[in-house]
RNA sequence: GGCGCUAUCGUCUAGGGGACAAGGACGGGGCCCUCUCAAGGCCCAAACACGGGUUCGAAUCCCGUUAGCGCUACCA
C-alpha cells in the first residue's frame, strides 16, 4: 500500500501561459497534504509541447508559487529533459507485447473518424495495425515508413479508489488504443506522466477532475510497466459566475493579477482553500499554518466551485487585520513607494509612525490598493477632492470656505498636537459656532484627506502632523473660495 | 453521440438515517454604535433539482430522470 511510504506529490503544470487560480487551488491542496502529512511536495514542468511552451510561462509558474508561498521540496523536474526515459518505456511496452507499431498516417484517421461520425457512431480504432504479421512489419520499419507506437487496451474493467469520489470504473471496451509514441519519437502525455510519475516516486496523484478519463489509461500503464500504483485524488474545477469553466473573459484568472490588485497571499491560499476543502464546522479564517494542521481529505469537495470575487475581497480584508504589521508592511511599501508617496528611505525614516499609519488605515481596507488610496493624504503630495464628497459635505462655500478658516485659527493656536487636546479644541469650536460635531468633522475631513473615509477625525490630524494639516486646511480653504458661483 | 463526474440559500459550505420547521460565511436588506467609512453587534429574505424506492423514520442510502460540467488528438 502506498500508505506505508512518505507521501510524494507533485503539481505538474505545462508552461503555456499563466499560473491560473484553478492551477494554484490544484498545487496548494497537493501542498497541504504533503506538510500535514509531513511529505514532498515536488515540481514538475510539463514543457513536452515545444511549440506552446515557453519560458516566461515557467518563471510565471515560479513567480506565482513564490509569492504564495508553495515551496517545493526537491529540483524541479522538467518533463522535456527525460525524452530517453519515455521511450525506453514505450520501447520496453512494444518488446513486451503491451504495445505494438500503428503505421495509419493522421490523414487516414482523420478520414476514419470523419466517417463515424458521419454515421453518428463514436470512432475507436480499429487495430487494423495489431493485426499485421511480424514479416510485414518488419519490411515496414525497414522501409522507413513512419509509425506510432499504440497501447493496446486489455479486456476488463479497470477501477481505483480516488480520494475524493469513491470507486471509479472505466470498462476497457470504452478506451482506445491510445498512441504513447508519435511517428517523431516523441512520447504523448499519458505515457510521459507515468514514465515521469514513477521516476519522481509519486505516491499520491492529485489533480483536476479533467484528468478523470485519463486515469484508467494511465492506471493501465502502470500495471503494464510492473510498477506500484500510485493513490489518485481528483479534485473539482474551478468556475466562474456563470458556472462555466473559469476563462479569461471572467477576468482575472492569473494568480498574478490578484497580486497587483493587492491581495494578501496569506488571504489568496485561504480563499483558494475553501473552494473545494473544507475543515468542517464553521471555520472560515485560517493561516497558513492552520490549514496545515486542520488539512484532511474528508473535507475535500466533489462539486466544482465558482469563483467569487467579491469573497475573496472581504476574506483580504480579514487577513489585513489579522497579520502582524511587519508582515503587512513590506507587502505595502513597495505600492506605496510606485505609487510616489514617498521613498523606502523615508518611510524607513519615520518608522513609527508609519506603522501607526498603516494600522489605522488597515482596519478599513479589502486591499492594499485601498490603503495606498487612503495613505495619501498624509504625505505632502497634492490630493484632489473627490466630486461626489464635495457635493455633500461643502455644499455651502460659503459657509465652508468661513468654517475652515475657522479651524485653520483655531488648530494653529492648539498647544499640543495630541488627539485629547485636539478633541477638545475643535469640539469647543463646534459649540461655539452652534453646530454639531459632525457639521464640522465631515467637511474638515473633506478638507485633510479628499476623502469621505478615514480614520477618526483627531487621528487624522495627530498622524497628519500640524504642518501638513493646517496646508491641507488652508489649501483647502482656498479652493473652497475660488471654485464658488 | 459515447463515456465519466457532479447536484443543500445567488455564491462558498456544515450536515453522512432521528439532534433539521437545515447551521455558518460572502453578497443583499434593515437596525445599533458613531464625526465619516470600515470593523463590530443584532435582525430579515434566501436552499436539500425532480420522481421512485429502502426504512418506523431520508438532505443523508439505492435506482431512475433532468440539468450542468469534463473527456472523447500523433494537445497537455
Amino acid at each position: 500500500m502506498p500508505s506505508d511510504r512518505q507521501p510524494r506529490l507533485r503539481f505538474a503544470p505545462s508552461p503555456t501561459g499563466y499560473l491560473h487560480v484553478g492551477g494554484a487551488r490544484t498545487a496548494l491542496i497537493n501542498w497541504l497534504y504533503a506538510r500535514h502529512f509531513d511529505g514532498k511536495f515536488l515540481l514538475r514542468i510539463e514543457d513536452t509541447d515545444k511549440a506552446r511552451s515557453t519560458e516566461e510561462s515557467t518563471r510565471a509558474i515560479f513567480d506565482g508559487l513564490g509569492w504564495l508561498g508553495l515551496n517545493w521540496d526537491e529540483e524541479v523536474v522538467y518533463q522535456g529533459a527525460n525524452l530517453a526515459a519515455h521511450q525506453r518505456d514505450a520501447r520496453l511496452l512494444l518488446e513486451r507485447g503491451y504495445a505494438y507499431r500503428c503505421f495509419c498516417t493522421p490523414a487516414e484517421l482523420e478520414e476514419r473518424r470523419r466517417e463515424a461520425e458521419s454515421r453518428r457512431e463514436s470512432f475507436k480504432y480499429d487495430r487494423r495495425c495489431d493485426r499485421l504479421d511480424v514479416a510485414q512489419i518488419e519490411r515496414r520499419v525497414a522501409s522507413g515508413e513512419p509509425y506510432v507506437i499504440r497501447f493496446r487496451i486489455p479486456d476488463g474493467t479497470t477501477e481505483w479508489d480516488d480520494l475524493v469520489h469513491e470507486r471509479i470504473a472505466f470498462p476497457n471496451k470504452d478506451l482506445d488504443d491510445f498512441v504513447i509514441l508519435r511517428s517523431d519519437g516523441t512520447p504523448i502525455y499519458n505515457l510521459a506522466v507515468v514514465s515521469d510519475d514513477v521516476a519522481m516516486g509519486i505516491t499520491l496523484v492529485m489533480r483536476g477532475d479533467d484528468h478523470i478519463s485519463n486515469t484508467p489509461k494511465q492506471i493501465l500503464l502502470y500495471r503494464a510497466l510492473g510498477v506500484e500504483l500510485p493513490q489518485f485524488a481528483h479534485l473539482p474545477m474551478i468556475h466562474g459566475m456563470d458556472g462555466k469553466k473559469l476563462s479569461k473573459r471572467h477576468g482575472a484568472t492569473a494568480v498574478g493579477d490578484y497580486q497587483h490588485q493587492g491581495m494578501l497571499p496569506g488571504a489568496m491560499l485561504n480563499f483558494l482553500a475553501l473552494l473545494g476543502w473544507s475543515p468542517g464546522g464553521d471555520r472560515e479564517i485560517m493561516t497558513v499554518d492552520e490549514m496545515i494542521q486542520l488539512f484532511s481529505t474528508d473535507g475535500l469537495q466533489k462539486k466544482a466551485a465558482i469563483f467569487d470575487p467579491k469573497k475573496l475581497e472581504w476574506m483580504n480584508g480579514q487577513h489585513l487585520s489579522l497579520v502582524s504589521l511587519s508582515e503587512l508592511e513590506p507587502r505595502v511599501t513597495p505600492a506605496i513607494v510606485a505609487a510616489g508617496l514617498a521613498t523606502t528611505e523615508q518611510l524607513a525614516a519615520r518608522h513609527d509612525w508609519y506603522l501607526q499609519l498603516l494600522d489605522l488605515l488597515r482596519v478599513r481596507a479589502r486591499t492594499i490598493d485601498d490603503i495606498v488610496r487612503q495613505a495619501a493624504p498624509y504625505f505632502p503630495v497634492i490630493i484632489t477632492y473627490d466630486t461626489d464628497v464635495v457635493g455633500k459635505h461643502w455644499k455651502n462655500r460659503a459657509e465652508t470656505a468661513d468654517l475652515l478658516a475657522s479651524v485653520a485659527k483655531a488648530l494653529e493656536t492648539a498647544r499640543d498636537w495630541d488627539h485629547a487636546s485636539l478633541e477638545t479644541l475643535l469640539r469647543d469650536l463646534a459649540e461655539a459656532k452652534g453646530l454639531s460635531g459632525g457639521k464640522v468633522f465631515q467637511p474638515l475631513r473633506v478638507a485633510l484627506t479628499g476623502l469621505a473615509v478615514s480614520p477618526g477625525i483627531f487621528d487624522v490630524l495627530v498622524l497628519m502632523g500640524r504642518d501638513l494639516a493646517l496646508k491641507r486646511v488652508r489649501e483647502a480653504t482656498v479652493w473652497v473660495t475660488e471654485t464658488q458661483q
